[in-house]
RNA sequence: GGCCCCAUCGUCUAUCGGCUAGGACAGCGGCUUUUCAAGCCGUUAAGAGGGGUUCGACUCCCCUUGGGGCUACCA
């Protein structure tokens, strides 16, 4: 079998999206499961849904998602950063690209952006009407509109009636001279009956040739359609397997007529079910967040949206239940087998909850990068706080606490901010454990403040020994079960001295809380908490 | 309107004719516990409907219904 070889081909219209993500991401599996090539080609033949920009983060995006492609168009940044130590890509081979002087191609099948490819399609669309498989068409916008409606009218395929098939040679020449605005179709017989293909996730799909339209491949401004481009580029760059959306399948057989018209070899197929909004319509950013970028930006891990997003369309196989998995396990588990055939919801609460599994597997160090980097520090709560609180010791400290009970990065604080508090406001009844009197709160803070205090600043350092200190005060339910210890709970000592360092009833553990804040805040928010018993 | 694709718990899914229909998320309940979270345990919840084929259908076939996609000189 020839090496495998599967593209992803973007088109430059706005920032990656979800759905793309995961194309790119079943390709990138497929193609390093049977060591082939991953191709990134730039399919920029709309000039009109241009957008500027588009391509750079495109790319970009790819690659900070860990996507890495092998061959096509590269940006610099990448050619400096990501691939600098991959010795397989010589950035000295790097030619820099013709339309857009920020990308960079690489490859021996180039260029890969098909607006650097005009000639080629050009060249081939004229085969095709040399041959008969493709024509000149001269009709207006104007009178396809009303042919159209006409049809549906009738209740007819709505498709183009070969009007301009019966021209002369000689009228196509003479209006050719004149430079009569003019497209080029495929030409499509009924006489060609059933077109039928094999798909890797569907099986055999059937479509009869009348009612595929005479689909334009060459526009009037002289790009080629996604159709035209789309095989010429994939035979010619040597594309084994086509892997795209669902949204993909009626146009195939007309992928499968070129291929045939041309006298090559089609790809093998493979259309993935499309992800969906909460109400099974095809994803869409009217009902939620579409961009990967804006994933990122919301605080959930890389890994995790690729993870979660594999798992859409994809299971690992019978019997098997794994649901967290790495890129590399992801490459050695892939199989376009086990891809399914029904679209999937996108369903956030699952995302959340993967979020939370690989934010919990964050080494202490790794999770303070992270959140630095993605600038989750940079909000009002932590900004307005003292100097202290914002050192990365202590951000730190806050988050070992956190890393449990955090969802997403950028709930950093959130729920707890006590922890960038300066001035903490106090009810005095809710320094009551249960129906405890005032004396015996401050029995229990004063208890508290003189044990801390004896703590060296040296003891501070470990968590360990700040907990051990407070939990042999709060006493040991366990071993006054005979009420010698009148009664009292870990809760009489334990309470008071949670509302002193945070002002509210929801908290870690005093233990934790008081070692986040450091000797001097914990001493300095019981004294508070004192006076206002008093 | 035409064509195509799809159909198991609310959601993601397992099942390739033998099922007491399994797992995960969410939900609910409990344990743990000074609160919250985490963790652990438990639990509610599904094969759209109708015909076939078969000893036996969630699994195969047909129809209906439902959902989705495509129907552009957009990809």
């Amino acid at each position: 079998m020839d090496k495998v070889r599967v593209r992803f081909a973007p088109s430059p219209t706005g920032f990656l999206h979800v759905g793309g993500l995961r194309t790119a991401l079943y390709n990138y599996l497929f193609a390093k499961k049977n060591n082939g090539s991953f191709i990134l080609r730039i399919e920029d033949t709309d000039k009109n849904r241009f957008v500027e920009g588009a391509l750079e983060s495109l790319v970009d995006m790819l690659d900070t998602m860990g996507l890495i492609h092998d061959e096509g168009t590269f940006t610099n940044h990448e050619i400096q950063t990501i691939y600098a130590d991959k010795p397989r890509i010589n950035p000295a081979e790097a030619t820099v690209s013709k339309n857009y002087p920020s990308l960079v191609e690489i490859g021996e099948y180039g260029p890969y952006i098909q607006s650097e490819r005009l000639p080629l399609y050009k060249k081939y669309a004229k085969k095709l009407v040399e041959s008969g498989a493709g024509y000149y068409c001269f009709c207006s916008t104007g009178r396809l509109a009303m042919l159209r409606e006409e049809q549906i009218e009738n209740k007819l395929p709505a498709k183009y009636d070969k009007y301009c098939l019966s021209l002369s040679p000689e009228e196509i020449q003479e209006r050719l001279k004149v430079r009569a605005p003019h497209v080029i179709r495929l030409n499509i017989s009924d006489e060609r009956g059933d077109i039928v293909f094999g798909d890797l996730v569907r099986g055999q799909v059937t479509i009869h040739a009348r009612d595929i339209d005479d689909q334009v491949l060459m526009k009037s401004d002289g790009y080629p359609t996604y159709h035209l481009a789309n095989v010429v580029d994939d035979h010619l760059m040597e594309i084994t397997h086509v892997i795209r959306g669902e949204e993909w399948l009626p146009s195939t057989p007309k992928h499968i007529l070129l291929y045939e018209a041309f006298g090559w070899k089609a790809p093998a197929f493979a259309h993935l079910p499309l992800l969906l909004n909460p109400d099974k319509s095809k994803l869409s950013k009217r009902q939620g967040d579409v961009a990967v970028e804006e994933y990122l930006k919301k605080g959930y891990l890389k890994e995790a949206l690729l993870n979660f997003i594999a798992l859409l369309g994809w299971n690992p196989g019978a019997g098997n239940t794994q649901e967290i998995f790495s890129l590399a396990e992801l490459v050695q588990t892939f199989d376009l087998r086990n891809v399914h055939k029904a679209g999937a919801v996108f369903d956030l609460k699952k995302l959340d909850w993967m979020n939370a599994e690989y934010i919990k597997k964050l080494s202490p160090n790794e999770l303070y990068q992270r959140v630095k980097s993605g600038n989750f520090l940079e909000k009002d709560l932590i900004k307005e706080a003292s100097q202290e609180m914002q050192t990365e010791e202590y951000l730190k400290r806050v988050l070992l606490i956190e890393r449990d009970r955090l969802t997403k990065l950028s709930d950093v604080g959130d729920n707890n901010p006590f922890f960038f508090a300066s001035d903490l406001m106090y009810h005095a009844t809710l320094l009551n454990w249960k129906e405890n009197t005032k004396e015996m709160t401050q029995e229990a803070l004063q208890k508290a403040h003189k044990i801390l205090s004896e703590l060296s600043n040296a003891d501070w350092v470990s968590k360990e020994t700040v907990e051990k200190v407070l939990m042999r005060a709060a006493g040991d339910p366990a071993h006054s079960q005979d009420g010698s210890a009148a009664g009292r709970s870990r809760g009489d000592f334990l309470w008071p001295l949670r509302v002193a360092l945070t002002g509210v009833q929801h908290s870690p553990s005093p233990f934790e809380v008081a070692w986040v804040l450091g000797k001097e805040e914990s001493l300095k928010r019981l004294e508070k908490a004192l006076k206002k018993l008093s």
